[in-house]
DNA sequence: CTGTTAGCGCTTTCAC
DNA sequence: GTGAAAGCGCTAACAG
């Protein structure tokens, strides 16, 4: 096949020097001292050779693959590509490449990624995963192999072996049905899917409703998208005569729920306001534009990125973090 | 750091063979044999050891990595993911991984790919390259690194030296076109971005309405997103009044389209129709669903990483192919 | 049919 | 400061 990229010998050749001297000239880490002459010199040969070390022989050598794994539920769902892109920028910076990994939420495939890279394919792993719990990640802890959890519920735990990126869920919503009250709604409705984050969602909900001596109002259906939604309103319109406030517990449910709302007649946001969560791109799409809550997942998924390649140099260091990340509101048409 | 992985002397060793029996024996393309018997006690301590083979040594003696690198503008525009999804179903299949890759739509980026995998970083190429031509590829035939682009205009040359799978966008445009003369609409507009796709949809348009003995109407705006939709429909309203349908160049043109002509108060369908191309998800989220153009991205990409893979294994050979896909038209309620 | 040997390109002791 | 040498795990001649 005959790739005839320049290795490390050829530049030594040509350097007049011996091939371990170009490694120690070329990896600026090494304990080892050259004058910065011959450095130069090195340098210099390197650059009119072309060369670009062999990773696949790095690897092997070092057990660094400098390989990230991406592991989200699903590139499909509009949340996610936003977050990849956060991985895929900062691992552009340090030369790392990125693999994005579907899990389908399925607990069989976080766990079969997890063995991959305990076999030490991917020098560290950012990810969502919605089956794992701690003790899933001790041996990669142990292994060396960093791991930052994204949107996992913030239960921080002493001693926890990985760090974990989350928005604070709870506050989110408690601000978001505050503004509706504010607003002057008193009938507000919250409709979520069943299981994974509507839990703390809807304890925002109630704590906003609560506080102003609202009864709370949950639709419970059990997907978390359009379909949803869909099912949720049509289930409250069954149930009694429309409120004047839809809090979903994401912009695809928003969505669905909005449709059924336009296809009864009334007017969004003159008759009823709906809001959402995530603001993914459709959310602006949508006629009227949906009022969300922006997370920052690029953002967050960036700054995870970091703290792995962080931690793998050494630059970042002892336990792991359970940090809070920001989140907005963003006022559009719908409420 | 010690993976602890089992080796194939570690699999040797206990099944009382030499290492390389046991390379053999795991690796059945091998052109030499060995006994049954051998081969499956080989297999049983394997799978005893959990032994896997470790892809970077693979990788460092061969020249084979094992990954295929997908290459596309934006994982954040929704056309992409499912694309990229089709990618990762067929090379799951066959234990390849790969690596997802933006290029912004910027030559630079597509030509600094095109050099990483020169360096061998990738053992193929599936993509969407919007500023290369053929000659850039040429290299990478040499080397023996298939490449599958995908969306390319469909100039098919002589001694091609990579696939192309293309769907025939002028057809579409023209079927969807004559569809609206169909059912009675004799002022009907195309809007589009500028350059890359814009020709070849224009001119099925075109076809369409100079058959039917109509004028064409075509509004061009810099982009092919939401912005370069308003825009077009703000522009067709300053100049005339409303057609009674508009065929856009792509989804997210539509869609923008459909929020001006919302805002003056014409009823899609009853006063004015609206029709997209490329399905991505928001067209069945907006109000109405957008009737559109499905170019099965997914499957298409699923497709090209199997020639890909076929190339690879030698069950493809011979000059590049370029193959027509096909479309649908998919009727929703913008139509 | 199976084992011995060399070597892919790199990092890392260990001598000099 | 720099070089020689070993070896990461694997495949591919080549012998036998």
């Amino acid at each position: 096949m005959g790739f005839n990229n320049a290795t490390q010998k050829d530049v030594a050749v040509r350097a007049g020097v011996s091939q371990t001297t170009v490694s120690i000239a070329l990896n600026p880490e090494s304990e080892l001292n050259i004058p910065v002459k011959t450095v130069e010199k090195i340098q210099k040969v390197a650059r009119e050779l072309n060369y670009t070390p062999n990773r696949f022989a790095k690897a092997l050598r070092t057990n660094r693959t400098q390989t990230l794994a991406c592991i989200i539920p699903d590139i499909a769902n509009p949340f996610y590509p936003a977050l990849v892109k956060g991985v895929q920028r900062a691992s552009e910076i340090y030369d790392y490449d990125v693999i994005t990994l579907n899990t389908d939420g399925i607990k069989e495939k976080e766990l079969h990624y997890i063995e991959l890279a305990k076999q030490g394919r991917y020098d560290g792993l950012v990810g969502v995963f919605f089956n794992l719990e701690a003790k899933h990640f001790n041996d990669l802890a142990e292994l060396g192999i960093p791991v930052v959890r994204l949107e996992s519920n913030a239960r921080a735990q002493t001693r926890q072996s990985f760090d974990n990126l989350f928005v604070d869920d709870e506050a989110a919503f408690a601000e978001i049905t505050e503004l509706l009250i504010q607003q002057g709604h008193r009938d507000i409705c919250m409709i979520s899917g069943k299981g994974g984050p509507e839990y703390l969602r809807v304890s925002g909900y109630k704590r906003a409703v609560q506080k102003a001596n609202i009864k709370p109002f949950i639709q419970l259906e059990k997907d978390f998208n359009e379909d949803g939604g869909i099912a949720a309103m049509q289930g409250i319109l069954r149930r009694k005569t429309a409120p004047s406030a839809i809090v979903a517990a994401n912009d695809l449910m928003a969505i669905g729920c909005m449709k059924v709302i336009s296809t009864v007649g009334l007017r969004i946001p003159e008759e009823i306001v709906v809001t959402g969560f995530d603001n993914i791109p459709a959310a602006q799409l949508v006629s009227p534009s949906l009022t969300t809550i922006d997370r920052f997942q690029g953002d967050i998924a960036e700054r995870a990125a970091k703290i792995i390649i962080g931690r793998l140099n050494k630059q970042v260091i002892g336990q792991g973090q359970t940090i809070k990340q920001p989140y907005k509101i963003i006022r559009r048409n719908s409420a």
